[in-house]
Parts: C-alpha cells; sequence; structure tokens
RNA sequence: GCCGAAGUGGCGAAAUUGGCAGACGCACUGGACUCAAAAUCCAGCGGAUCUUGCAUCCAUGUGGGUUCGACUCCCACCUUCGGCACCA
C-alpha cells in the first residue's frame, strides 16, 4: 500500500529521532531534582534482527518511560546488549566470521532499529556485556564470591548438551532437553565451579515478600523451583556395619510400616557396601545402566527396575532387620539419595514392592473404610490415624509426623530438617564467547585467583572456531606464571555462564563508565532498586532467580543497598500471529522493518498497544494496524485542519471561569473526562489498551462537534480538546505528537520549535478538572425484579424518596396487576421494584 | 499428580467495593462523495421471536448456590494454556 493518502510518517518520524538525539532530549543529566524512576526493559541478546517480542517490549517500557518524565519523574532508561552467547559461535563456525564482529554488527544494525521505533533510551549509558569494560568486573565479582567462599569447584553428574558442546545449569535444561537447542541433556560427570544459590534459597523465598508487585505466576515459578520441603532425616543403621544411611521423607508418620529401604543407582557408600559380596557384578551391572540419566519421555511410564544389595537396614524406631535395595526410581540429586519405602502409603513403593514380592505393612487406617495390607489395590496416601505404631497408635497422622519427629529427635534416631529442590548454579561453559574465569592452576598452589590488579583477563582473539578451538587451544592464554610462586601454571579455559552477565547489568547502567568498581555505591543508593521491570515470561525462573541471588550477594558485600532489584515486574505476553507464536519454522513471522516502511513507528505502537492489554498475548492483525494507521491520520486530519484556520493557536488549557452550555460543555467534560481515564489506565495497570480506546472515543467526539470560529466558548473547548489528544496521546505515538504540538501548541508557551524545552515531553502532564467532570443529572435505570424496565433523568441532587416515586410512576402500567414488595435504590444508578403477583 | 492463569459477539477486547453486558477497534452491511475506484464522512451491526415496539425472551465455559440484583461472590465440574514432576 502507498501512504500517498495519509500523513508523511517518514519525514515526521526521521526530523524528530534527529532532534531528540541531537539535543540529547532523553539523557539524563541526573539532577536529582525530582523524584527518580528507573524504567527498565530486558535487554537483548544481538542475534541479528529485532523481532515483535523485542517491539512489544520495548514498545511498553518506552510509552512507561515517557509517561513518568510528563508526570514529573527524573527517568533512567537505558539500554545495552546481552552480547555474549553461543549464537555468536555458531555464526562463526557457519560464515567464518568472528564472534565479536558478528555480534558487533548485529548491535549497530539493532541499535538502529531501536532508534526507528523512537525508543527514548539514553544511549550515553549504553553496554554490552562482550567488552572488556564490562567482563572485567564479571570476573572481579566472581573473585569476591571466591573470597567469601560462594564458588566453589566440584566434581558432579552435571548436565551436557552434546549439540551446545558445554555443561548446563539444572534452570536451563526444560523437560530434559537444552533450553537453547531442544537437544537431549546427557548426564555427565565433570569438575565445575558452581555459584552457592542454595545458601540464598531460604532469603529467596523469604524475600519474595518485597516484591509487591510480580505476577502471581512468576512468584509461584520461583516457589516451585526452590522446592523447600520440611522433613525428617531418619538414621538407618546397615546391619552388622557401623555405616549409617540416612533417608529423607515427608512423611515420618509412616515409619514404622518401612518394610525395606531403597538407594539410588549413584548412592556414593554403595560401592564399599557390595563390595566382595556374591552378587557384586550383579549389581555394578545394574548401577551401570541406570547411572546415566534416563531421557525423559514419560516418567510414568518407565518401569522401576531394582535388585537387592544382600545387605540389611535397621530401622532405628523399632529394630527391624528390614532389606536394602537399589532402584532407578530414586533420585540422588533430590534429599538425600536414599528412601525408606512404605508400600502401603506410597504409590511408587507399592508398585515396587509388588513387582519383586516385598511385604507392606499397614500404618495409617483410612477414617473411611476399613483397609488391611493384604487386600489394598493402591497405596494408601491420604490422612488417617495410626496403627502397628506402637505407642503412636490412634494418633492422628497429621499430628504424628511431628510426634515421631520431635520423639525421634529425643532418642537421637533422626532430626526434623529442611530440604530443596534448588540445586547450586553451574557456571563453568567449556565455550570461546563469554567470561573468561579469573582463575590459575598451579601445580604447587593449586587454585589460585587472579590478582584484582590483572583483570581483565581479556579474550584472546585468535581463537579458530571452525576448527572447533576453544580456550584451550590457544597456548598464549592458556600458559602463565603463578601469581603466589611465579612457576609455570595454567590458566582456566571454562568462561562464565551468560547468565552472570545479565545478573547485574542493571546496576552497571547507573555508572556504566565506572573505573575502580563494578558500581558506583552512592549512585545506586538513589537508582536502585529498577522501579519498573520489563520483558518476558520465559526468564521467570533462569535470569530473575540469578539477578535476584546476585543483588542478595553484592549487598551482603557492600556493593548494593538493596534487597532485590526489580521492584515491580511486568511480563509482557507473547506476540503471536495465527494462533501460535511468531517462528521461522511456523513461517508466521511478521518484520518490524516492513511495517515500520509502510506505516511508519507511531503505528506499529500503537496497534502493539492497542490490541491487548501488556500482560496477555497478543494476536498480529495487518487489519489491526491498518485500524491503528487510520486513527493516528484521523488526529492529524482533524488537528490540522484547525491549525490551518489559524484558530487553535496556543493552549486552551489554564482559561477558566467560561460559563459553558450544550454541546461546549459536553465537550470540556469529555476532555476532562479523558484525561482522568487514560491517566489512571496508564498509571494503575499500564492498560494502554484501554487508555487509547478513550482517546478514540474523545476523537469522536471532536469529529462530531460543530465548531464556532466566531464563539470564545467554542474557541476554547476545541482547542482544549485537541491538544488533550495530542498530550495523552505522546507517550504513544510520540513522533506525530510532537509533530502536531509543534504545529498548533508551542507558540502559547513563548517558545520556538528550536529552543530545547520546546519538546512534548518536557510538558507536564495533564490533570483533569473536578469540576468539568461533575455531573448535574444522572440516568437513573429502573428495573422491575432485577429485569431493566425503564429510564429516567433526574438531577443529582433529587432525593430518594423522590426518585422512588418518579420510578413508579414511569412504569406503574407495567405493575398494575403485581403488588410492590421493596423497593431497592442505589443513588445516581438504578431502583428496583421487587413485585409479586397481586393477591386475590 | 501438584501449583498457577484463563474461558464474554464473526475476531481483538471492555465492564469488578455485585447495579443498563459487549465501550473502543477489526471485519461485515447500507448510505453520502466520485464518471468510477481508493481514501474519507455518516449510519447499522450478540442471538431468537412476534404484535417491528426504544417490545419480549435468551445470552459472559457447564451445573448448582447466595442476593432485590451475579461476567463479578461461594461450591462442584469441563476445557485451554503455562510451570513443576518417580521430589520420597
Amino acid at each position: 500500500m502507498s501512504n500517498q493518502e495519509g500523513y508523511p510518517f517518514e519525514q515526521i518520524e526521521t526530523k524528530w529521532q534527529k532532534f531528540w538525539e541531537e539535543k540529547g532530549i532523553f539523557n539524563l543529566t541526573s539532577a536529582k531534582k525530582k523524584p527518580k524512576y528507573y524504567c527498565l526493559e530486558m535487554f537483548p541478546y544481538p542475534s541479528g534482527r529485532i523481532h515483535m517480542g523485542h517491539v512489544r517490549n520495548y514498545v511498553i517500557g518506552d510509552v512507561i518511560a515517557r509517561f513518568k518524565r510528563m508526570f514529573g519523574y527524573e527517568v533512567l532508561h537505558p539500554m545495552g546488549w546481552d552480547a555474549f552467547g553461543l549464537p555468536a559461535e555458531n555464526a562463526a563456525l557457519e560464515k567464518g566470521i568472528h564472534p565479536a564482529k558478528w555480534t558487533g554488527q548485529n548491535i549497530e544494525y539493532m541499535k538502529s532499529q531501536l532508534k526507528k521505533l523512537g525508543l527514548s533510551y539514553d544511549w550515553t549509558r549504553e553496554i554490552a556485556t562482550c567488552s572488556p569494560d564490562y567482563y572485567k568486573w564479571n570476573q572481579w565479582l566472581f573473585l569476591k564470591f571466591y573470597e567469601n567462599g560462594l564458588v566453589y569447584k566440584k566434581q558432579a553428574e552435571v548436565n551436557w548438551c552434546e549439540k551446545c558442546q558445554t555443561v548446563l545449569a539444572n534452570e536451563q535444561v526444560e523437560a530434559g532437553l537444552c533450553w537453547r537447542c531442544s537437544t537431549v541433556v546427557k548426564s555427565k560427570k565433570l569438575d565445575q565451579w558452581f555459584f552457592k544459590i542454595t545458601a540464598y534459597a531460604d532469603r529467596l523465598l523469604e524475600e519474595q515478600k518485597l516484591l509487591k508487585d510480580w505476577p502471581e505466576r512468576v512468584l509461584s515459578m520461583q516457589i516451585n523451583w526452590i522446592g523447600k520441603s520440611f522433613g525428617t532425616e531418619i538414621d538407618f543403621r546397615v546391619a552388622d556395619t557401623d555405616e549409617i544411611i540416612k533417608v529423607f521423607t515427608t512423611r515420618a508418620d509412616t515409619i514404622f510400616g518401612a518394610t525395606y529401604v531403597v538407594l539410588a543407582p549413584q548412592y556414593p557408600l554403595l560401592e564399599k557396601l557390595i563390595k566382595g559380596t556374591q552378587q557384586e557384578n550383579k549389581i555394578k551391572e545394574f548401577i551401570e545402566r541406570y547411572t546415566v540419566r534416563q531421557d525423559l519421555e514419560d516418567i510414568e511410564k518407565i518401569e522401576k527396575e531394582g535388585i537387592f544389595t544382600g545387605k540389611y537396614a535397621i530401622n532405628p524406631v523399632n529394630n527391624e532387620k528390614i532389606p536394602m535395595w537399589i532402584a532407578n526410581y530414586v533420585l540422588m540429586e533430590y534429599g538425600t539419595g536414599a528412601i525408606m519405602a512404605v508400600p502401603a502409603h506410597d504409590q511408587r513403593d507399592f508398585e515396587f514392592a509388588a513387582k519383586y514380592g516385598l511385604p507392606k505393612r499397614l500404618v495409617i487406617q483410612s477414617p473411611l473404610e476399613e483397609l488391611s495390607a493384604q487386600t489394598m489395590t493402591y497405596a494408601f496416601e491420604d490422612e488417617g490415624f495410626l496403627v502397628n505404631s506402637e505407642q503412636f497408635d490412634n494418633t492422628p497422622s497429621k499430628e504424628a509426623i511431628e510426634a515421631i519427629s520431635l520423639w525421634m529427635e529425643k532418642e537421637k534416631m533422626g532430626r526434623r530438617t529442611v530440604n530443596y529442590r534448588l540445586k547450586d548454579w553451574l557456571v563453568s561453559r567449556q565455550r570461546y564467547w563469554g567470561t573468561p574465569i579469573p582463575i590459575i592452576y598451579c601445580p604447587d598452589c593449586g587454585k589460585v585467583p587472579v590478582p584484582e590488579q590483572d583483570l581483565p583477563i581479556e579474550l584472546p582473539e585468535n581463537v579458530d572456531i571452525q576448527k572447533g578451538q576453544t580456550l584451550a587451544d590457544v597456548p598464549e592464554f592458556v600458559n602463565t606464571t603463578c601469581p603466589q610462586c611465579g612457576h609455570q601454571a595454567k590458566r582456566e579455559t571454562d568462561t562464565m555462564d551468560t547468565f552472570v552477565d545479565s545478573s547485574w547489568y542493571f546496576s552497571r547502567y547507573i555508572s556504566p563508565k565506572q573505573e575502580n568498581s563494578p558500581v558506583d555505591i552512592e549512585e545506586t543508593k538513589y537508582w536502585l532498586p529498577v522501579d519498573q521491570y520489563i520483558g518476558g515470561i520465559e526468564h521467570a525462573i533462569l535470569h530473575l532467580l540469578y539477578a535476584r541471588f546476585f543483588t542478595k550477594v553484592m549487598a551482603d558485600l557492600g556493593l548494593l543497598s538493596v534487597k532485590e532489584p526489580f521492584l515491580n515486574l511486568l511480563t509482557q505476553g507473547m506476540v503471536i500471529k495465527d494462533g501460535a507464536k511468531m517462528s521461522k519454522s511456523k513461517g508466521n513471522v511478521v518484520d518490524p522493518d516492513e511495517i515500520i516502511a509502510k506505516y511508519g513507528a507511531d503505528t506499529v505502537r500503537l496497534f502493539i498497544l492497542f490490541a491487548s492489554p501488556p500482560e496477555k498475548d497478543l494476536e498480529w492483525s495487518d487489519q489491526g494496524v491498518e485500524g491503528s494507521w487510520r486513527f493516528l491520520n484521523r488526529v492529524y486530519r482533524i488537528v490540522q485542519q484547525y491549525a490551518k484556520e489559524g484558530k487553535i493557536r496556543g493552549s486552551g488549557f489554564g482559561i477558566r471561569d467560561l460559563e459553558l452550555v450544550g454541546d461546549d460543555k459536553r465537550l470540556h467534560a469529555a476532555t476532562h473526562k479523558t484525561i482522568k481515564r487514560v491517566t489512571e489506565d496508564i498509571e494503575t495497570e499500564f492498560h494502554f489498551n484501554t487508555a487509547i480506546a478513550s482517546i478514540m472515543e474523545l476523537v469522536n467526539e471532536i469529529y462530531k462537534y460543530q465548531f464556532r470560529a466566531n464563539d470564545n466558548s467554542s474557541i476554547f473547548v476545541l482547542k482544549e480538546a485537541l491538544e488533550a489528544v495530542v498530550l495523552l496521546l505522546s507517550p504513544m505515538a510520540p513522533h506525530l505528537c510532537e509533530e502536531l504540538w509543534e504545529a498548533c501548541f508551542v507558540e502559547a508557551l513563548g517558545k520556538t520549535p528550536t529552543t530545547e524545552q520546546a519538546s512534548i515531553f518536557d510538558q507536564p502532564w495533564l490533570k483533569y478538572n473536578p469540576e468539568a467532570i461533575k455531573e448535574e443529572e444522572a440516568v437513573i435505570v429502573i428495573q422491575v425484579n432485577g429485569k431493566v424496565r425503564g429510564k429516567i433523568t433526574v438531577a443529582v441532587d433529587v432525593v430518594d424518596e423522590e426518585i422512588k416515586n418518579l420510578a413508579l410512576a414511569e412504569i406503574k402500567d407495567k405493575i398494575k396487576d403485581k403488588q410492590v414488595k421493596k423497593i431497592i435504590s442505589v443513588p445516581k444508578k438504578l431502583v428496583n421494584i421487587v413485585v409479586v403477583p397481586l393477591q386475590v
């Protein structure tokens, strides 16, 4: 479609983007004269091009930033690049382009795309995490964590992605697949670096209460992920040895029903236990088979397999000797890697016991039906009361959990414990394009941290990715000397997980060039926490959990003074087309560049904001875009029309004490109602869709309004209405509104368009006049038995009794054969007349 | 299985201390303008019924309940989406 019929968006948008940039309108000088507002959107990975998801994210943030600025805040609104990561290496592999070059080109292009959207960033604060100025501080922080015992290296079974050729954190494994390439993740035993996030598990839970305005589902996802459960650890001694097997259970009430013990195949003590026994080889074979992570298709369907160890354990509560088994249904990574099996009251144990002919013993009796171990066909997992449990018989099972735990603590058989699903954060990556881990391995001194003054450890450039090289293949990088003893030593060649980069970047924007510290402590005291954070739900656990963890650690190290980084979180919905998420494979991608070229950025922005509230998914509609384009043209035309006639120069606001009647009064009221609605819709819930709808209504009113060129009242209400439209719409459609503002209203301020103050974004946000929207009359709905039967219009000062009478009179025909039982009256809204058939 | 969110016209959606369901927009239909089209402007637009009236009835996933009155509150259920999941 050609734009010859519409307003000249291209010229207007170029003009104002240039104006904003040249005048540095959005560059924060931090005069600290106004209350601060830190508005932040999740920075993008520079993958090559901006997609619609980014556009939605950044447009929402931009409207908030512009709105808050006009509302009177000093707004910090920065942007940067999450620039380390695997796609750069894949590009190097495929195209032979160096990751640094590829990343740099992408940043350059994407930045131009963001500028074309008219986003109000302070580009003087731009950061790219692949710059040594930035990742130096990743290294510095790593060393601080190390000093404080929050980083450690250990041998562990870790998640390995064959395709990405690297390990992954638990958070990066989604349903058994790599989060990036969906390859089935394998288990591998490696010596790796971990951040001790588990030390903060409780605070990550507890301090959720500070997150006043986070979506419930994000909070619950994090709670879920951390997976705190209260239970009891019970010591089972291995018969005829001094070895203790600790089992974790949340059902201590069933301890008397334990008929066997099960160990995970990876249980460390196993080797020792089975050594020299008859079945040693068979057991070893079994362990071998199940130590590798199984492909997780449908866990329910995986057959439970096990093998008897030949050993017995002693149940501490009754000294019973029960067999010890190894089985694939017990996981080493949860609890202690060992369980007590209670087949009568746990379905998994029940199935396993049935398969291998192990006994079951009923210890919880159902209050509803008489159960017996012989006849039950599935485990009874509900609450009941205890049986076969010695002194605890007849205790309700819920109470028994605590009673038995306390008793065991007293008898030194076990203890109450807390268990978490959360694991420490594995941060090593066997990749090139990331932050080098600042550790040196010295044959004499062991692991030696790189001294602070030697930072940054820069990434060497001469790595041939196409030949599969990594840092380990660069001798100049690897070979070094020990900072402690000066002998030959080798550098760590793993790099850090890129989620380290994004765990603290929001603090760096505040003082991006700070040289002796990652953050300027004084400045962060002022600017943190982020007042509004906006991003996709896909980071509900990953980035948002890590960033919360980092903030807490940095606060503990005295680097930050807040416990939580993001006070309010808005997770915007996906952009979908034809019912599915936009993706290349589905062929339903809409390219932002094309749409901007066709309609301009303002139309794209308006459509995205209008189509649905930000937290919901947005269905892309070409016709909907067309509609937004039409609306902006409608605005442009009506303002231009009056501007050309010279009727509305200057501001309409501020003129008071005009007695308005009829249409003038109506338009005046409509203007102020719109100001109220738009302000409230944006302020409380960021519901731009309804805000735009009410501006549309006002525009419709203006079109209907009969203007009288020689009448002061008419000039006043029209000016005021048009000015309100331009100002209220400006955060959403900034270019067009700047243009119309300049064309019509700037003059009133005694400014010329060339002075810096002439930007519409230096205008204060409009305030509505309560007098203007005061209703003098109210439409009262008359209901009979809750059904609408009529309407009357009355002055607001008419008393209740009078309204009831008017209502009765209005509908007396309709109720003449009925008896009035009761009349309910809601002031200014309705009268409900309750009637029953006349009694004969 | 557990946890969470959501179900409203042909479509995107509005409406919450319980008070006219469907604002606004899209699509569609009709009219004006035009030689014609596009653009624009105006009007109509949940369903059914008849007695075409500012008429009556039905309608916010389903079934109950509370209430003068329920999209909104309570109970049960269904469906969809998301998260977690042999978690002991």
